[in-house]
DNA sequence: ATTAATTTTCAGAAAAGATTGAAAGTTCAG
DNA sequence: CTGAACTTTCAATCTTTTCTGAAAATTAAT
């Protein structure tokens, strides 16, 4: 196989892999080009590579610079803009978890907490247990999320850490 | 806010939830159904509730207990199958990670094995560039991996009150 | 200030994904 | 066996999501 072919099928699998996850396949495969290109790339040369138009492009390397692993890379002279991803796999499974957290998990369970105010007699049970539901699902939450929390905050100071010394 | 009234609310929030993240949202409305019902439901009940055709409870049920997060339950006496969720939370997370695990990811990292039998140069920078991100995935990949298979055989207990600590 | 290069937006088109409902299949009591 | 009760299947349809492409906006060089 040689390097084209691989490039070409881990992009499609990245692509799958995203969409299996609510993340919009186009935008995964965008991420797995810029992942495995050297250099950085121009909406044009995203554009012919995989085949889309520009306003996808567009839209979908927005999002990308919205998670926060995708940059904008501006060369001197060049009127267009270049593309880069993070490479570093740790620090970009962090920020999407952590985003993921903060714009999908924690707005829904905010409104979990409504839920709790539901009126009920102390002895109706079918009401007890609702509230129980909802009180194990927070509890859960809020473990996973400190977790998460945890980890991103391990990566930090690693990442500091590491600074510190490319400079020492 | 009434019971019914926040059930409702719940089963819509669930869904939402479960189609952010790649889960059809009448398969997640009907597990948030059974989550909150103290008792089992036969595929009318979940018909009528949730408004939607006999069919499509069939095959949405089908699905949740092929995650084994949902059971069926026979009645004595009943002609009917009757369904209930697995109402232990960290039970139901660690089951739906294992098997997103199985299903989704471990199949792409195979797939990836292969992609690095690139066939290059030895001295050529992109195709080197290519096999080590893809084995920076992997490698993530392979711990992130360990920890769920960790997570999965903790106890319950055991994890909330250690993983709080470890983070606070 | 004009023009050319480039990026952004968004209404409509296309594709993907989910749902229905009726027919076929199964099960079991009588 | 037969038929009523119930479950399963799947082609057709509907809904949601994604994508396109051309127009509008922006940017920068002359």
């Amino acid at each position: 196989m040689n390097l084209a072919e691989a490039k070409q099928q881990f992009i499609q699998n990245w692509g799958v892999l995203g969409s299996q996850w609510g993340i919009n396949r186009t935008m995964a495969q965008i991420h797995a080009l810029l992942l495995v290109s050297s250099e950085p790339l121009s909406a044009d040369e995203i554009m012919n590579q995989l085949k889309i138009s520009r306003g996808n492009a567009n839209m979908n390397v927005r999002d990308l610079m919205d998670w926060g692993i995708v940059e904008k890379i501006l060369k001197p002279g060049e009127r267009k803009e270049f593309f880069v991803a993070e490479k570093d796999i740790w620090t970009v499974a962090m920020r999407i978890v952590k985003e993921r957290k903060r714009r999908e998990v924690e707005p829904i369970l905010n409104a979990l907490n409504q839920l709790k105010e539901v009126d009920a007699e102390k002895n109706d049970r079918e009401a007890q247990e609702f509230v129980s539901v909802i009180n194990d699902i927070q509890k859960f939450a809020n473990q996973a999320s400190k977790g998460v929390d945890g980890l991103v905050k391990m990566d930090e100071h690693w990442f500091a850490g590491t600074l510190l010394k490319l400079f020492k």
